[in-house]
DNA sequence: CAGTCTACTGAGCAGTCGCTTATTCTCGGG
DNA sequence: CCCGAGAATAAGCGACTGCTCAGTAGACTG
């Protein structure tokens, strides 16, 4: 099991990926969308509901937002470029390819084992209630984190670093084991996101046919 | 890249999860709504969308089912079946460990890719619209895949055969990795799912620290 | 041809949905 | 003390939800 530095990567971006929504009110919105969002699916929650588990009336949803959907590119939208701020904030463009690639799989891994409640309302196919022209945002947030996993393989494999018959199709399998991390994670489980991530991490090597170094 | 059996491997199970679904009028009515649900989820569906896929009135879709919740059970139990169905048959007591884990893999991925849209309707967190029962039904087939993998692995394990430190979280990530492609799956895309499921298989053994025997 | 059964439909009920509107509350500044 | 402004609410609109039910069409039985 390879050891990772986790003071160095422990705190790149804020544990609370809402916390510089304001006003308050308007947190608390977002808040109680997530969860529910999270556990009973978009169409599967109602504005009443959210609007009460903030501890307000039914309409005091729409002073803060415009419809049901703008909550949900909102959500969307923070945490797609929350992935991204983390991944960059993971690449130390000093560091060697492995250990570069092994903190990357590490940050994404750890951020979808913390923020599982968002990731999981981003990642079920619910982005299809979005308006074309916010869900190609988002889209485009996500291609470039697809891009950054891709160059540093493929730039990996061709300094001869990794052995990868498949590079693209390794890189998928790579991003979607730690996207994947959001359906199944409990905070009740035996595993924190951190142990989870440095598991990932050395799977991810092996993946990548990096012989196991010391 | 290990070479499979396609052969042996291809035709375990029926292509069609729903082939034997009497009569056709209830089997066009579980297609309509695994398409639906699939892409709208559960809650996004109506049941007059149902039966209008169907080429039927919406009073019909009551003909056939009790409520709409018990259209998503029948699928769920029929693609959580054709699951362990499918890995039980991929199980070829005679083969050496590395094989058989690999076929697993090999069978459980091609099983997720080729019923993509089953698999996102039971992947989604919307089984939670099912009774307590049902659900529970359910659940239990799905501790029955997790452990064939998780037995495959221990018992590769304690033979000296793969390098594992960690089974079980070793394991969880072989299923995710293959659970999740039902998530990604475009049949539009480049891969088939059998090429997706070689790579997959391939990646697998290299999780396990199994050396490339050639 | 009368009687029976089954698959199916048209019409609609009671309740809920997202969202709006008119009104009241709250509170800092003059 | 009153005022203006944004935050929040009560009430409710029109559309739609899952589901029901009385009734129809058509194939089978005797």
């Amino acid at each position: 099991m390879p050891r990772l530095e986790p003071a160095a990567l422990a705190e790149e971006t804020s544990d609370d990926l809402w916390a510089d929504h304001d006003p308050p009110a308007s947190r608390r919105l977002l808040l109680a969308a997530v969860d529910s969002f999270a556990e009973l699916g978009y169409h599967g929650t109602t504005t009443r509901q959210i609007a009460a588990t903030a501890g307000m009336s039914p309409a005091a949803l729409y002073v803060h937002y415009r419809t049901k959907g703008d909550l949900l590119f909102q959500i969307a939208l923070t945490a797609h470029e929350s992935v991204v701020a983390t991944l960059h904030a993971a690449m130390d463009p000093r560091a060697a390819r492995p250990a570069r690639i092994r903190a990357m799989v590490y940050a994404f891994t750890r951020w979808h084992a913390r923020h599982h409640r968002a990731a999981r309302v981003i990642q079920q196919h619910e982005l299809a209630a979005l308006p074309a022209d916010h869900r190609e945002r988002v889209y485009a947030l996500r291609r470039e984190t697809a891009r950054m996993f891709l160059d540093e393989v493929s730039a990996g494999v061709a300094a001869g670093e990794f052995d990868v018959p498949d590079p693209a199709g390794t890189t998928r399998a790579l991003t979607s084991l730690g996207i994947d991390v959001a359906r199944w994670y409990d905070p009740a489980g035996a595993r924190s996101p951190e142990e989870i991530a440095a598991l990932y991490a050395h799977l991810a090597l092996r993946m990548l046919g990096v012989r196991p170094a010391g």
